[in-house]
DNA sequence: GGAAACCGGTCAAAGGTCAG
DNA sequence: TCTGACCTTTGACCGGTTTC
């Protein structure tokens, strides 16, 4: 098992789900019996609920059989974590009746259940997953530190990665939370430079991206980057409701944007950003380790503009290698039938996002025609105009 | 479920109220599936029931239903509890055994459903799957009939699906092959026309489809029109090597589009259609079934453009419900491990796709500017300009 | 080494289903 | 309609393993 923290649960705790008595940490949780047997017993079997109603219901100790879906949900939200429930307790104890055999040839039988997994994978997406979140954490960091602004972009991808430097870095004050203001023209474009600026010490961290030649990388990095800006920027808002994108200074877009934020001839998709990243973000209660994960997806992407085709099947695989590590962090945290739903609604968020780049470079263009107003900085055109 | 006390009904024990075979303790008592079901159902409808004759009637196992007055007195008598009835609970759907009608030697489906339980699972995926088929099927013969071209989108959703009424239609010769050649401007937006007609026709199938606001049919059908019309066109685009896209008649697009079908101020986006959707499908082996299903995804897309916001959750609830039948039908054919991949590249083909349209748009914009020029027909007009 | 904590397994007894 | 044989689901309890 993992190190989980053992605590003893205080006497009178109540069970996070339905508020019956707790009989201790179950799955990372103070629950009932019945709770804890009933969350095993969804994941192991991949059942999956439908709600009757409106996904709402009250879930409470005498109504807590009446919409499984909320009730599964519940656990979720509380934080149960299926990955707490082991699936090989028999690796000694004869007590099971059938084993599983073999798998030769066929290897067809790990169709349906998670439980079966197959071992010599999921540590190794464990270990993908783990690492991808770490690097998160440092980006989390850096994104408050002094960040000199000097190089251009091919410059900074040739530098050594500041992620891994962070010790000589100073927290930039500006960056820091006070109170909550409307943005101002200077706060987005600050925060967007700081946040490509970011992008580009991130993508130096993936191992694949370095081998990659210049071009290929410049490839990579010139579609990612204002995706990584966004989707940073809305993942990590401050949530002060649906309509408010908050940056960590306390700047804030509204979904209306303010005049002084408006461009003439540009169409605003601040209210996109909201409507079709950050509340589905919310909705679908994207982990870190899903984000970073998601992100990595992103990234490799085999059809980015100027890609040369030497280096597709190698972005492809790394591709695939984050997909298949993310797949199974869901299908393992939610189980095999929500973790489907999860992954690919997930997913199908990127044509979304797509589409919303697609609208922002639209602007930029206009931008560009009217450059002796809408001065575009030169690190931003380098890697976003087309 | 209070159970006083973990003791097993002796063998022979009998039903305290009708002293037919007691099938265990319920609700304290022992007793008879019938008496604890008549028991249950009592208190929890709340009837009161009058006697006929004197209150005193004779219950046994050949006269319980004689009288429920006495019946019901009985149960109380002998010590039924009504505090261990509990309030409902969630259904849990069939519970007769049904086959599966698929003759398959291997037995291996035993493993999904050897008893059956929640309403969706497998079975509904496999229906799902297997309608979405047969609706593909009847779509390419369509595909080569007279249609004609008098009405406008919104008369159009309005009638009824030509798809049922194939045996009035005709087969259109010039759509029939005969041989390679170049296509014409004119081979071009015939098919264009004729494709996105066919896809009116399509959407129309899908029963949560028609039952949404005219409104919301037509948000959805405009945001899916050209990706329908394109995803056709490369799918089913005779396999004549990376470079050339092949109509049904035998007109060909390639890769360097010809100067004739070229428009000035116009990006070619059909190199971009070979690299990234139709060399994908093909290296994807994707069958009908996962194109069917993956066209019903990006149908019912929650974030189209002028969707109410009412709408949004039917809609991402049908994409759901075509994400899991895709991905059931993907993972059992290729096994969880290889399904896991083909499903994320598959989805991951998308935003390349919204890439795509977006660029189309953009071109109609310019078409749009030299009006004089290149007249877009108002059918397409209606069905693809912002 | 022993007690505490939490894992999965168990099965009597709840409720749900659907021909008859 | 109501009934009840037959089904699934539930959860208190148990033994085993791991962690202090």
């Amino acid at each position: 098992m993992q190190p989980r923290q053992r605590r003893k649960v205080p006497e009178g705790e109540l069970c996070a789900v339905c508020s019956d008595r707790a009989t201790g940490y179950h799955y990372g949780t103070p629950s009932c019996n019945g709770c804890k047997t009933f969350f095993r017993r969804t994941i192991v079997s991949g059942h999956t609920f439908v709600c009757q109603y409106n996904g709402n219901c009250d879930v409470n100790k005498n109504v807590r059989c009446a919409c499984r879906h909320c009730r599964f949900n519940k656990c979720l939200a509380v934080g149960m974590d299926a990955r707490a429930i082991q699936n090989d307790r028999d690796r000694i104890g004869p007590t099971k009746k059938f084993r599983m055999e073999k798998r030769n040839s066929s290897g067809e039988e790990d169709q349906i259940s998670v439980t079966s997994s197959s071992p010599q994978q999921r540590p190794a997406d464990d270990k993908v997953i783990e690492n991808l979140t770490g690097i998160e954490q440092l980006c989390n960091t850096l994104r408050s530190c002094v960040m000199v602004e000097s190089k251009n972009v091919k410059e900074t991808l040739m530098s050594p990665c500041l992620l891994y430097r962070m010790n000589t870095l100073e927290p930039d004050p500006s960056t820091t939370f006070r109170n909550l203001y409307p943005a101002s023209m200077e706060d987005i474009k600050m925060w967007n430079i700081r946040e490509l600026r970011l992008g580009l010490e991130w993508v130096k961290t993936f191992e694949e991206f370095v081998k990659l030649s210049e071009s290929d990388q410049m490839a990579l990095v010139r579609n990612f980057a204002f995706t990584f800006n966004i989707l940073n920027r809305v993942y990590y808002s401050g949530d002060y409701g649906p309509d408010k994108i908050v940056y960590p200074s306390g700047a804030y877009i509204l979904r209306q944007a303010q005049d002084s934020v408006k461009i003439p001839g540009c169409r605003s998709i601040y209210h996109r950003q909201m409507d079709e990243i950050m509340i589905p973000f919310r909705k679908l209660d994207v982990s870190i380790h899903e984000f970073a994960a998601f992100k990595a997806v992103l990234l490799f992407n085999p059809d980015a503009c100027e890609l040369s085709a030497e280096a597709k099947p190698d972005v492809q695989r790394e591709r695939t290698k984050y997909l298949s590590a993310l797949f199974y962090y869901i299908s393992t945290k939610y189980g095999l039938h929500h973790g489907v739903q999860k992954y690919g609604q997930l997913l199908m968020m990127a044509p979304s996002i797509q589409n919303i780049i697609d609208q922002n470079d639209e602007n930029m263009q206009v931008m560009e025609v009217f450059e002796h107003i809408w001065r575009i900085d030169s690190f931003v055109k380098e890697l976003c105009m087309r």
